[in-house]
DNA sequence: AATGAATGAGATTTCATTCAT
DNA sequence: CATGAATGAAATCTCATTCAT
């Protein structure tokens, strides 16, 4: 008996899950109480438990919902007409994104994610996603340059894709911690290690970071 | 039993660290419970608390032992006669200890800190140390190499070391949740990257990150 | 069982303070634990903490609701025609209650709030107010009386309702601890004290309390 | 094998007695823990418990000692010339020593006392004393007073002592509780009192009370 | 569908007391 | 005799989840 249309469920479901990381990034997984999103959401718990069946499924629904949406970047990545190119919209994407406070509270509930997959069962296969997701696609990046001639066929994709995961992984945390990080630093190396790989000549210095 | 010697107290707070890291590592900060580190540790409520004023004041202590490892590594790096086998030294502790089970704890203990950092005050301060002490002695590392003439002085050294801590935090993560990552593609990738910023290829100067 | 109406709350308030004053006057204040007030309830702890958010809000809530009780009597007591009424009513009221079971429970409370007050800043104010209530409306008594003519206008009307107000926690202790204590002898000398400050002939010495 | 003296077991007492007192009065029964004993007295817990075999043991001592003291009061009132004097005298001590800040924390005990009393088996019979011991006292000055003709036979002595004592402790409450209180009005009145139960003339009302 | 009061297991921490040294 | 580390039962309070209304 479908008495709500699905539009007013999605709208639901994103009114909690938009309480559910504000409440997450502020204090953590399990400091952030139910009581907390029921307040925050304007819901009440019941509609809450209506919709997601656990405090976990939640998260678990929040990392979804940002799997999704890296998911299009990377497609629109494989779209670019160069494997150079491609990575430099996957660059400023995940780097450019650091100054953003909406996407910082993402950034602060997937170390969450991280701390509790290591032992939440139910979570433990969200949180690899946050690794094996990107990994898919941007190993795809990495192949398609390759056949492309863009880069040496003597690297592993996989390995390439992983290194660089593990780069914007490590400058993520870091951009949380280390409030003296200078992005333009960063950027430099990156792109001398770009620029390595790619076994050509520099990537690209004019581009611009939005 | 009074009176007792400054390395019994030593050796307590130890036994006490070893059980926590343990609990913690297995089931994370909040779902390991004092009850579970009493009983893992062999003391009693009361001994624990007697060393350690609070759950948090524990980790905080894991954290404080694990700098102190760490500063060793790197001071002994930087005793190696080049820059470039100082890098070594660190890559080799740094990537080797990934598949020793008792640093892969403290591993996943660490990221238990970055998760609980975010909010908890007192835990602030110590999760910022595991990027701020690395950073300090790593940074002293490439300045060494510089003074020496191992890498070009164009490289800002303090981009250089947080570039690279963020690529071994990056991996390190990796290791937890990629069970096929296979180091020694890693290694060759960080070769080549190794490489690269010591010959020092252009660096793109003149760039705004918005 | 939501949107519960207002008495409902009310006499589920009314429960929890009857069952802690039964706990406290039987264990006291920190004997007596949350465990205990919740069997004696019959709720569960959950439900009392919905109401009460702490063991010290509970003292607080019952002496607020014994104020409310006293402030009828003494305001009753105003409607008598002459101040020596007035006082009589009082008395009987206060001195009369000394054999009823359920008021000794909450004069045992009573004790336990002054111990209680002492440090706690919370029950400090409502512990004052165990004699700044009273204070208040016995002092209006006098002032009416003195208005009236029934009393001298030498006696400060302020110290008159101290003093009595004095004699009347005095003798409520003894009446918990001396098990010989004979009213009767006491409302002798009491009737003569009200004579002598009234300046008039002995206040109805015949008077029984039941 | 009384290797210490006698002396310097009293002087332990006494330092441990002084340092409860202190601890009782500035933070309660209950919240006073037996590490603030033992950090206030400076001694160890081993040493307090050498002494005294349980923190009640503490109270029931601070109290035995309180009605020494007393004692020797009373026995000194008794030595007045008159019945009247007698009164005065204890008057002057009780009343007296209600600005005395080391009298103050003497009585706020009492009351934890008198809260503890109410439940504790071995306090409760402490408890009782802090009425029984006076009351044997006092009864007996009134005695001698209406032997000497000082007083009405018709009153029952033993009454006049329990009320007198309800009246100062009452006011001993107040006092601590009653910032505004003025004792000049409180002995004026209590003048009139005495005055009235002597059935003679005002009792010496320009005393002073130091 | 929505509400939010009720549940009750379980978590951290305290603290009087002991007793090996 | 003194010491003070160790004990461990117990206390307060929280909070995810349910379900009667």
């Amino acid at each position: 008996m479908p008495k709500v249309s699905e539009e007013y469920l999605q709208a639901r479901c994103a009114e909690i899950l938009d309480a559910a990381v504000s409440c997450f990034a502020r204090s953590g997984f399990h400091k952030a109480t139910m009581r907390d999103i029921v307040r925050k959401s304007g819901l009440s718990a019941g509609a809450i438990y209506n919709l997601f069946s656990s405090k976990e499924e939640i998260v678990a629904a929040i990392a979804a919902r940002r799997h999704d949406e890296e998911r299009r970047v990377f497609l629109d990545a494989l779209e670019q007409p160069t494997a150079v190119r491609s990575l430099e919209a996957i660059r400023d994407y995940f780097l450019g994104e650091l100054n953003n406070p909406k996407q910082r509270m993402r950034r602060r509930v997937t170390v969450q994610l991280w701390a509790e997959g290591q032992h939440d069962p139910q979570l433990k296969k969200v949180a690899r996603d946050t690794f094996a997701k990107p990994y898919k696609l941007l190993r795809e990046v990495f192949l398609q340059g390759q056949r492309r001639g863009d880069f040496s066929q003597r690297i592993d994709a996989g390995g390439m894709a992983r290194f660089l995961i593990a780069t914007f992984h490590g400058l993520v945390l870091q951009a949380e911690w280390d409030e003296s990080l200078v992005m333009k630093h960063q950027l430099d190396i990156f792109n001398i290690f770009l620029a390595a790989i790619a076994g050509a000549g520099p990537v690209s210095p004019d581009e611009e970071i939005a």
